[in-house]
DNA sequence: GGTATTGGATACTTGAAGGTATGGAGTTGG
DNA sequence: CCAACTCCATACCTTCAAGTATCCAATACC
């Protein structure tokens, strides 16, 4: 919570710092408590400030959180991606894009726990429930893309239809955080790995031993 | 919804009767308007009843949830178990216990929802959140169990230990029904089969030859 | 530097939902 | 058939959080 302090020669924070506190503080908040149980004066409170700023800033609380989940999750894909294209970039391919996921799920499960709830928030809101689902395909529009890219780069066959592979991509890490949220030991670390390899079959395993032997060094 | 009416010379719906339409009401008005933003009064109305009825049955809105969770998950564990003893008596093993998952995750699509957003407001309790950890290692224990039997009448071996293969199984069909909640074109009916039959290689494929010679008519 | 503007603190209103108290109709037992 | 009891409807209370109105002080602009 290390202040974020206003620029040089100023008293007084710009808007979008004082946004940006908001949104953090939401985060946190919203993550320990949960989205419905949070209180916006909590919110207010835990950024160094008041409700007033919040409804400054935000004009509703479903504002805030709409607005907080859309930053956050393009932020989580962007680093995803990021993770992917290393892992293609001589890695062992899809036995790293799990080692990718599962340490977003570790050292984000906060993050998990927001989407799910949000996911159920916005199942009862008409357009709400419209946009997701827009956003969603865009979404695996674009990490089958990504898993296109990788498997070329591989020279490796997707044993599914790019579109297909990503959707249990997502689905297997979100269940997987869900339950090693609520119980961290019933899923071991390279568990996810390993099934990727079940899953994408020798022809992973060729290439992971080709890429070891060229990248173990 | 159809009355459950008051049995023979009573006028008057008896305890239990009354016990259980509220559950049930409490079901659809959660699964429609989410936990959460379900009022207590909506509940008692979809009932038929009022809120002073609720209150007589359960303690607190808390109670009433758990009390649902509670035996909606029996159930639901109930069924799936069953589905795979058939599955295992002459079916195509794991092929058939997909099938038996992807059934229940569409017609089921609402307890999906409910569970989420029950996983989501159960951990920010400790008590609760301990609760439900040790129901789920129950869960997966017992789900690892019937998988031993199914492998071990169809002489095939598991590609993952039990444990960890009922971890897999649970994480992969709530998060295609999460998915397929958001947007039910992204998830096809044939591809959780298609991707147990993947993991579980070609061992899977060699028994389901053979069931097929056997059991195709 | 003075004036308009903006951002956020304070104090208030309001509505809604969880929970309670009580009475009365239905039920059970003697 | 009457007394004790049970269960639910009605009416009430209380709490509490979202949202609003207003004012003060720090900035921006001329």
């Amino acid at each position: 919570m290390a202040a974020l302090e206003p620029g040089p020669g100023r008293t007084r924070p710009t808007r979008s710092e004082t946004r940006r506190r908001i949104l953090d503080a939401a985060f946190t908040v919203f993550g320990e408590r949960g989205i419905a149980a949070s209180k916006l004066t909590e919110v207010a409170a835990a950024a160094g400030l008041t409700k007033g700023a919040v409804y400054s800033s935000f004009a509703s609380k479903d504002e805030l959180v709409l607005a907080l989940m859309e930053e956050h999750a393009a932020h989580r894909l962007e680093a995803s991606l990021a993770g992917f294209a290393e892992a293609g970039d001589g890695g062992v391919g899809l036995a790293n894009v799990a080692a990718v996921l599962m340490h977003e799920m570790r050292t984000d499960a906060v993050w998990h726990r927001l989407l799910a709830e949000f996911f159920a928030l916005a199942h009862h809101d008409e357009h709400r429930r419209d946009a997701l689902k827009l956003r969603r395909r865009e979404v695996r529009t674009t990490i089958a893309r990504a898993l296109e890219r990788l498997s070329e780069g591989l020279e490796l066959d997707l044993p599914l239809p790019p579109q297909e592979f990503a959707v249990i991509l997502l689905a297997l890490s979100n269940g997987l955080a869900v339950e090693s949220d609520i119980d961290d030991e019933a899923v071991p670390d390279d568990l996810l790995g390993r099934v990727l390899t079940l899953i994408a079959g020798e022809a992973v395993a060729k290439v992971r031993s080709a890429a070891e032997s060229v990248t173990e060094q």
